[in-house]
DNA sequence: GTATAAATTATTGTTGACAATAATGTTGGA
DNA sequence: TCCAACATTATTGTCAACAATAATTTATAC
C-alpha cells in the first residue's frame, strides 16, 4: 500500500500548529479555518479544534465564538511587557543559577561563552544568536525552577517574531557579548546579586533597543 | 415549559470547571470523566472535552491519552517555585506601580491599608486576607503590565490550595501588616527600588513560612 | 445608484454513533 | 493459591451529519 499514513492526533496537531505559528508560516491575524487545516495537515477536525483551544490558552491564537480562530497579533506594547516579565524571571533564574552552580555547569557556561566569542568575531549572527539562546536556557535550567522555565517558554513563543528583529539590529551583538560575559562571570563567582544585576542590565539593553525600534 | 435551560457552552464549562477546581470541590488527582461532568453540569461532552484541554494548558488539569483527565496536584516543591516566580513578578509590579502612581491610586492604596489595619486589630483574618488580595491586585493593575497580570493570575489559581494555609499560620498577619505598610509607603514616596525591595521582603517571609510548613 | 431586506454561503458548534484503548473481572490450569 | 490468558466493561478518541450563527451576495424598493 502506498499511503500507509495515519492521521495526526490532537497532540501532533498542537505541536505542528505551534511550530507553524512560531515560524511565521501562519501569519498574525490569519484566519484559521478548521476544515482547511485538517485537510492540509491530514488530521480530523476535532483534533484541530482542541489544538486551537489549547493554543488560545497559550496566547498564540485568538478565538471568537462562531467566528473561528486567528493567529494572535502581539502588539509592540505587548512585546515590551513580555520583555519586562522576562527580565524579572531571567533575573531570578540567574540568581538561582549562581546559587546552584556545580563545577560541570561552570564548564558548560564557559564553553558556550567561548563559542559565542568565536561566532561574534566571525560575525556569524545566526550561530551567535543560537549560542545566545543556549546560554539563556542553560541558566534557566540551572535555576531549577521548572515553573519559571515553563512561563518563559510560553512567553518566548509569543514573541519570537520580535526577537529576531532586535538580534539583527546593527551594533547589538557588540555589547551583547560583554553582557553575557558579565553574567557568566558572576555566576561562576557564585555571586547571586551580581548575576541577577547583570542579567537585568542585559535584558534592559535589549528592551531599550526594542523601544528605539518602535 | 418547566425546563427552559439551555446547555452550557464550552466557555461556561471552562469557567465552571476552573472554579470547582480552585474551590476544591474537585479534589487533586480526582479523575474527571467527561460524560459524568457533562451530565452534572448540563453540558455536552465536546464542551467539557475542550474545556479540559484548555485547563490542561493552564496547569490545573493533567490529561493522558486514552486515560482521561485528572485534577493536577501541585506539589510542595512546586508551590515554592510558584512563590518564587510571584516574588519576581510582583516585585516588578511594585516597582512599576511606584513609577506610575497617580494621586488617586495613592488614595486607594491608603484606603485598603487603613481597612487592613482595622481588620488586623479586630483579628478578622478572613477580611484581612481579602484586603491583602485587593492590595496586591491594585499594585499589579497600577503596574500597567497586563502580561504579568495574566501570568500571576494563572499561577494563583494553581496555588490557591496552599495560600490559605499560610494565611492561617499563627503569627503571620502581624508582620504581614507591617510588610504591606512598607510597600505602600515606598510606592507613595514614588521610590521604585524601595517598593520592589519591600515586596520581595514580604513575599520572602511568606516563602519562609511555607518552607517551615513543609 | 444606493440602501435595505432577503437569500445564499461558509464556518463553527453540537450531537450521537462507533472505534480504539486501558482497566477490570473471569476462567482455567498448574 | 496463584498466574496467565481471555473476555468484559468503562472511558476516551474520532468521525460524519446536522444545527446555529455570521459573512456574503443578491434582489428589491426608493
Amino acid at each position: 500500500m502506498l499511503n500507509e499514513a495515519t492521521l495526526l492526533n490532537e497532540e501532533e496537531c498542537y505541536l505542528r500548529l505551534k511550530e507553524d505559528i512560531c515560524r511565521g508560516i501562519l501569519m498574525p491575524n490569519q484566519h484559521l479555518v478548521e476544515l482547511d487545516l485538517a485537510k492540509s495537515y491530514g488530521a480530523g477536525r476535532a483534533a484541530i479544534r482542541t489544538a486551537l483551544a489549547r493554543l488560545e490558552q497559550e496566547g498564540l491564537v485568538e478565538r471568537e465564538r462562531y467566528r473561528g480562530a486567528r493567529v494572535r497579533l502581539v502588539t509592540e506594547e505587548e512585546a515590551i511587557e513580555i520583555l519586562e516579565v522576562r527580565t524579572a524571571l531571567e533575573g531570578l533564574a540567574a540568581r538561582r543559577a549562581a546559587e546552584n552552580a556545580t563545577d560541570e555547569d561552570e564548564g558548560v557556561l564557559q564553553d558556550i561563552l567561548h563559542e559565542m566569542k568565536i561566532y561574534y568575531e566571525a560575525n556569524d549572527l545566526l550561530k551567535y544568536s543560537d549560542c545566545n539562546t543556549r546560554l539563556h536556557h542553560m541558566l534557566i535550567k540551572m535555576s531549577g525552577n521548572k515553573t519559571a522555565a515553563k512561563v518563559l517558554d510560553t512567553l518566548n513563543s509569543q514573541s519570537v517574531r520580535f526577537q529576531y528583529k532586535t538580534i539583527l539590529q546593527r551594533g547589538r551583538p557588540d555589547k551583547s557579548y560583554e553582557d553575557h560575559r558579565a553574567i557568566v562571570e558572576a555566576v561562576i563567582r557564585r555571586d547571586p546579586d551580581a548575576a541577577e544585576q547583570a542579567m537585568r542590565l542585559h535584558l534592559g539593553r535589549i528592551l531599550n533597543g526594542l523601544r528605539d525600534l518602535f
